[in-house]
DNA sequence: GTAAGCCGTATTTTT
DNA sequence: TACGGCTTAC
């Protein structure tokens, strides 16, 4: 509690009623929660279990779980929930599934899961394909997360496109519910369906989280705050946290307007801004305050520090966007040899994953190792969702997703014509798959030999289902991957047997932590069931957690998105130009104030230096144009800035300065 | 089942 | 331009 500042500390004792935090960039929002938590069991006698800190991703909620746990002692942080919007929403899902009409082993629909059930669905109703799936997928979505009803979007629908959206929309659902499944908004969604319909559930829950803490308040969406809401209704006692100069996702549903509406609904509501930053150096919080400032604001706010002016900020003009990225991986070993820094120190920050191809090919080129943050998840990989699937079809004969995804992986001889027939029939019967095959209605539409292959799945299905009740569950899934000899069809599908060695042990993997989740609680009363960790899994949780120990001293590649909540010492931020950064379609969309939030995400990324980089002239789909610096470049400080290679009009004159550093790199190099 | 060729598209992404 | 997704042809 000493360590932290006046503001802070009040944040954390006020609990006399709603609080908002507005906490800049860097400006120790996790210490508050986490000393909160500390405060509300040690000081206010409120047990761990009534409180509840709710993030956005699984790497905040690990975090703080981490950091409550260095504070408390671990008895008296029993039953603290620290979860995710979703996980919280699973939570609750387990519990009360049967009133909402699920039966125990439901399905999470990933969003892969999702798209495929979409796809289908238009194809088989409106027969057309040249529709965006994706973009039906992201409406549906959208019109999820403003909690309207696929009944309530085919009325509101005002024209065709709409209309065909509510349609697939309400179809979607259907099968949802009929696959005993749920998709990633539903578990938002239908909390709060389930809390308005039923009173009784709602206290219940209002009893058990007493407390609650939400983080990055500002990336809620219409239906994560309806259901934040509802949860604090009686007590008001809460405490959000977020910033509205961060609000980076409304892309994607986030209503950063429910910092405002909070102070509509909760008139009581107290507000606190930190506005000290640990971070930066003053200079650089300088130029971000400049930059954000040509934003309309609510609260006013101006981050400060006490760490010194710092070195000028570095803008840095190149000829292409070839030069660019070379100029970026030279000035990183540059300034690494000359500082004697860590690669891992450095980050470059992009606005499109694009802008990191030529940077990689540099990087290489010079060696210089480095990391791309944003890869395919450990859930995106194929053989993980072959073995998810499995798993899922264990618990759940419904999923018709999972049926698919494994019935003929490996190998049994169920093709594609056999497979829908299956189908046509299962739609028919208004049946599962799972099911469809067992009828002996079959035997009219399907030869004898695929029947029987379908039925030998099947009955080993069912076979594995019973041994899981029967024996250990972990040993009977092991039993299962041999069975069915997943390893011999990974060396036979992968490019190398390294690869495929690999690939095995990712399952392996995947076996192990559902062992680990199932003998953690082992004995206690809320002891974890087969169906809950696997459900739990795939809102990922521990499975990311193995991806992220690659830390070794690398340089960090990521979107201006990704970057939000990290930092690093060293900053390049690229691509400062116009229909770049700001992005062209938010310039069409007149959507400049996201973008200036973006470029003031990046520029409080940066701890002690911050290079800023644009290309004069790019290649843009096939065709080199002129570029326009980025207009927010005009917003900073002048005097806070240098220029690289601005107003040389040699186009020669970047390429001598990049063969002088790379002289003075090598006489360096000699030296050592 | 695979490889070549054609077409359309071109932000940000978590759960 | 460049890539991915999809179709087509073997």
């Amino acid at each position: 509690m000493s360590r932290l500042n006046a503001r802070q500390r009040e944040a954390v004792h006020y609990i006399s009623g709603p609080l908002l935090v507005l906490a800049g960039a860097g400006s120790g929002k996790t210490s508050v929660i986490t000393s909160k938590i500390t405060y509300l069991v040690e000081q206010c006698g409120i047990k761990a279990k009534h409180i509840a800190a709710v993030t956005f991703t699984n790497k905040a909620a690990r975090e703080m779980r981490e950091r409550v746990s260095k504070l408390l002692p671990a008895h008296d942080a029993k039953g603290l929930i620290v979860a995710t919007f979703h996980n919280l929403g699973l939570t609750i899902l387990r519990e009360e599934h049967k009133i909402l009409g699920y039966k125990a082993g439901f399905s999470i629909f990933d969003s892969e899961d999702a798209k495929a059930l979409i796809r289908d669905i238009m194809i088989r109703d409106f027969g057309d394909e040249g529709e965006e799936v994706n973009q039906v997928q992201a409406a549906i979505s959208n019109l999820k997360n403003d909690m309207c009803e696929p009944d309530r979007a085919i009325s509101v629908a005002c024209n065709d496109h709409e209309l065909m959206i509510a349609q697939v929309y309400k179809t979607y659902n259907q099968y949802l519910k009929a696959y005993n499944a749920v998709d990633f908004d539903d578990l938002i969604l239908l909390i709060v369906a389930l809390f308005r319909q039923h009173p009784e559930v709602l206290e219940k829950w209002q009893n058990r989280v007493r407390y609650l803490l939400v983080d990055e308040y500002q990336d809620t969406n219409i239906a994560q705050y309806e259901l934040v809401k509802m949860l604090v209704e009686t007590r008001s006692a809460f405490t959000v946290v977020g910033d509205d100069d961060q609000s980076i996702y409304a892309w994607r549903g986030a209503r950063p307007e429910n910092l405002v509406k909070l102070n509509e609904d909760f008139p009581s509501l107290k507000v606190i801004k930190l506005e000290q930053n640990y971070r930066s150096t003053s200079r650089i919080l300088k130029v971000a305050n400049a930059v954000i400032a040509n934003n309309p604001h609510v609260f006013e706010k101006a981050l400060w520090s006490e760490l010194g002016m710092g070195d000028e900020i570095r803008i840095i003009q190149t000829r292409n966007e070839d030069a660019e990225s070379e100029r970026i991986a030279v000035e990183i070993l540059d300034h690494k040899l000359k500082k004697n820094t860590h690669f891992r120190d450095y980050a470059v920050l992009y606005r499109g994953n694009h802008q990191s191809r030529l940077l990689e090919m540099k990087l290489q080129a010079h060696q210089v190792p480095y990391r791309i943050s944003g890869g395919t998840s450990f859930f995106a990989k194929n053989e993980i969702k072959d073995a998810m699937g499995y798993l899922r079809l264990l618990i759940n004969p419904e999923d018709d997703a999972a049926f698919l995804r494994v019935v003929n992986v490996p190998r049994r001889e169920i093709g594609p014509s056999t497979l829908e027939k299956l189908g046509e029939y299962a739609t028919e019967r208004d049946i599962s798959l799972y099911r469809a095959v067992d009828e002996l209605g079959l035997e009219q539409r399907l030869p004898e030999k695929a029947i029987q292959k379908l039925r030998q799945f099947r009955q080993w299905l069912e076979r594995t289902a019973e041994d899981c009740q029967r024996k250990e569950a972990i040993s009977v899934l092991k039993q299962m991957f041999t069975d069915i000899e997943y390893e011999d069809w990974l060396y036979q599908n992968s490019n190398t047997p390294k690869q495929a060695e690999r690939r095995m042990d990712n399952v392996w993997y995947l076996v192990d932590s559902i062992q680990r989740m199932l003998e953690r609680d082992k004995g206690l009363a809320d002891e974890m069931t087969l169906e809950s960790a696997i459900s739990r899994l795939l809102l990922m949780d521990m499975l990311e957690q193995q991806q992220e120990e690659d830390d070794t001293d690398k340089v960090h590649l990521l979107t201006l998105h990704a970057s939000k909540g990290l930092e690093f010492p060293h900053c390049f931020i690229m691509g400062l130009e116009e229909e770049i950064l700001p992005h062209r379609n938010s310039i069409e969309e007149n959507n400049i104030e996201e973008e200036r939030r973006l470029m003031y995400v990046g520029i409080t990324r940066a701890k002690k230096t911050l290079t800023m980089t644009y290309a004069a002239q790019r290649k843009q789909y096939g065709e080199k144009i002129e570029t326009i610096p980025s207009r927010f470049l005009d917003e900073m400080p002048e005097e806070d800035l240098v220029w690289f290679g601005k107003g040389e009009k040699d186009p020669d004159a970047n390429k001598a300065k990049g063969r002088e550093t790379l002289a003075s790199l090598r006489n360096l190099m000699d030296g050592l």
